[in-house]
RNA sequence: GGUUCGGUAGCUCAGCUGGAUAGAGCAACGGCCUUCUAAGCCGUAGGUCUUGGGUUCGAAUCCCAACCGGAUCACCA
């Protein structure tokens, strides 16, 4: 039993004992005392006042001494404005660190929940490379994924590509009017790049197009309607619906070179999925649904022959789900695949990770599914971040104001290498060896850098201002842990041995403290999976690591002559490590041996 | 306008299921490397927690209102 559990059931026992109440668990409450009092634990005695008839002082004093009394582990206690501050014995913090370091993968769920989570991110369009705003996703993705798993779940890591729609064809006709049969293999450019900028081509021609309507005479709502190119890739559209085998194969083609470059940067991200979905395979889906609700009369047709459903009981509007001629919509789709999805794996939830431009989306998602009488409908649960903007406001393509995802990432690592290289700590390295630490700084200051932030909030990304590499950032926790590392290499080479179980000793304030970050881990994988945030994780990282920086500054390791000291600080370094590479291994961030 | 998410130090962010004197990092200034990695540690300075009401022993945190900002409200995806 935790000592916060013991403390609980005690200080009911003692307001039942002293005042003849009979109160339950949720009237008392703990909290971490304060660095600046003495003690481990706060018991808030205010709400026991209107009880005990005292004051809080005296309350307080009551109940520390019935917990001095009964609990063992309880050394003493003080009082300080009707806060009762609970001092918990060196012995009790030597057996939780004891207790850690015999997990075999601490911070982890030891067991099954037996649940199923479906997480579906990333999921990119296929006309054009992947920016800061796919890299929010793609982190927050894997990480939320990784924070489900530690709690026991099974994860399917799905992505559903775009591959399909007016975009690419967009693409496609710049690429057959400029590119005169270039490719990326003969340009040497990356896949992803290469069909971008043929999108970004067919933008420059289409708006010298309108631009010269309109100088015909035509208004801009005309001229953005008639221009050639647009008017030609709509026909290119209808042509792969209607399963052109030139088009097909066209598009074919540019979407191998996109999904080629994709799994470039996935690579270097370093995540990966379950299973990819692509759209054109999935785009007729859920319109049988749809008809079937139509049907059932849960949903209805217009005189024109499209079908919609009323949401204006739940506040919202009326929603398009079938076109006039019938063909599905993206809310049609989705309606679709979900319901796939629910009868091929029988989640438990699906979790869409998708900005929140689309929380309209999820929520009509969520609605329309109940009214089809899906009972899995209330399983949606859509994971809605914040946008990434920069000084200038929001990120748009067509003013070039994106910042590119590899772009980003190679300039992260040229950071990281210079820094590296400046202060030359990686001697004796091999060059892929140290080029391995470059690539996992850059990375873990890259995704700390985003993942840090709540999840559902707007985040500030400044270009000019490089990633910091000091402060609160992924590379000072990864430094932390390579000091670790570097003092149980030397423990090691030393000859000295790490015994857990026997130590008996004061721990001093640091090293309490220590234990006391260290032990907190499990509970803080529980409130980041509860709340679908790496932020809480990363927060957690943060403190701990500074926490042993100050310790590792105060006391030595090695050099302490205590032999039961030494052993202890050793085992505290170590199972700091180990949290500090679990935690930090939920946000997708590796921890290099040396930097 | 409807819906929705925000507003905390110069900047970027924690804290928000109500608790003690609101915390970090960056930037600024001043210290600490013959001692386990100075990508570190210590210190100084920096605040009307947007504003106004309410709830209560107690509010950055909960409720109401106002102000400011983002997102969204397509027979696009």
């Amino acid at each position: 039993m935790t000592i916060e559990k013991m403390l609980t059931q005690q200080v009911l026992e003692a307001v039942k004992a002293c005042y003849g109440v009979e109160l339950t668990e949720k009237d008392v409450q703990l909290q971490e005392t304060r660095r600046e009092f003495a003690g481990d634990l706060t018991v808030v005695v205010f709400p026991f006042t209107r009880y005990s008839k005292k004051s809080p002082e005296e309350t307080a004093k009551e109940l520390g001494e019935y917990l001095k009394q009964n609990i063992e582990e309880v050394e003493t206690y003080n009082v300080i404005k009707g806060f009762l501050n609970v001092v918990i014995s060196s012995a009790y913090w030597i057996e939780v660190l004891n207790d850690v370091a015999k997990e075999e993968k601490y911070g982890y769920a030891k067991e099954s929940s037996g649940k199923t989570y479906m997480i579906e991110y990333s999921s990119p369009n296929t006309n054009k490379p992947l920016h800061l705003g796919h890299i929010r996703n793609n982190f927050l993705g894997w990480s939320v994924s990784e924070i489900q798993k530690a709690n026991g779940h099974n994860v399917i890591m799905v992505n559903l590509v775009n591959d399909r729609g007016i975009h690419i064809c967009k693409s496609m006709i710049a690429w057959e009017k400029f590119a005169n049969g270039a490719t990326p293999e003969s340009t040497g450019i990356k896949g992803d790049h290469f069909v971008g900028d043929y999108y970004v081509r067919f933008d420059k021609e289409y708006k010298a197009q309108v631009k010269e309507l309109m100088e015909q005479g035509k208004t801009e709502e005309e001229a953005k309607k008639e221009a050639p190119i647009l008017l030609e890739a709509q026909e290119m559209l209808r042509k792969w619906e209607a399963g052109d085998e030139k088009v097909v194969s066209l598009w074919r083609t540019m979407n191998d070179w996109v999904l080629k470059g994709f799994d470039e940067t996935y690579k270097i991200m370093g995540i990966s999925f379950d299973k990819v979905y692509f759209e054109s395979q999935t785009y007729k889906k859920g319109r049988d649904l749809v008809l079937k609700g139509l049907a059932d009369g849960v949903l209805y047709r217009k005189d024109t022959g499209s079908v919609w459903a009323d949401l204006t009981g739940d506040g919202l509007d009326h929603k398009l789900l079938l076109r006039d001629d019938g063909t599905s919509v993206y809310m049609t789709q989705d309606i679709g695949t979900a319901y796939d999805r629910f009868n091929e794996f029988n989640m438990d939830q699906e979790i869409y990770v998708v900005g929140n431009e689309q929380n309209y989306h999820f929520q009509v998602l969520s609605l329309v599914c109940k009214k089809l009488g899906f009972d899995w409908a209330d399983k949606i649960k859509h994971l809605s971040y914040g946008m990434v903007e920069l000084p200038e406001g929001k990120m748009k393509s067509r003013e070039g104001t994106v910042v590119d995802a590899d772009d980003l990432i190679e300039e992260m690592i040229h950071t990281a290498r210079t820094t590296s290289e400046e202060l030359g700590k990686l001697d004796g390295y091999t060059k892929d060896e140290a080029e391995d630490v470059y690539r996992k700084v850059a990375l873990g200051a890259l995704k700390y850098f985003i993942l840090k932030v709540d999840p559902k909030k707007t985040m500030m990304f400044n270009p000019k201002e490089s990633i910091d590499f000091n402060g609160n950032t992924g590379p000072f926790i990864q430094y932390t842990y390579t000091r670790i590392k570097s003092v149980l290499r030397k423990a090691e080479e030393a000859g000295i041995k790490i015994v857990p179980g026997d130590i008996h000793t004061i721990l001093t304030e640091k090293e309490q403290n220590l234990v006391k970050l260290i032990a907190k881990l499990p509970a803080v994988v529980k409130e980041a999976g509860d709340n679908y945030s790496p932020a809480l994780i990363g927060n957690y990282a943060y403190e701990l690591a500074k926490e042993f920086n100050q310790f590792y500054h105060d006391y030595s390791i090695l050099k302490e002559e205590n032999e039961q000291v030494r052993n202890l600080r050793l085992l505290l370094a170590q199972q700091c490590s180990v949290a500090i590479q679990n935690a930090m291994g939920m946000l997708g961030i590796e921890m290099p041996e040396r930097m």
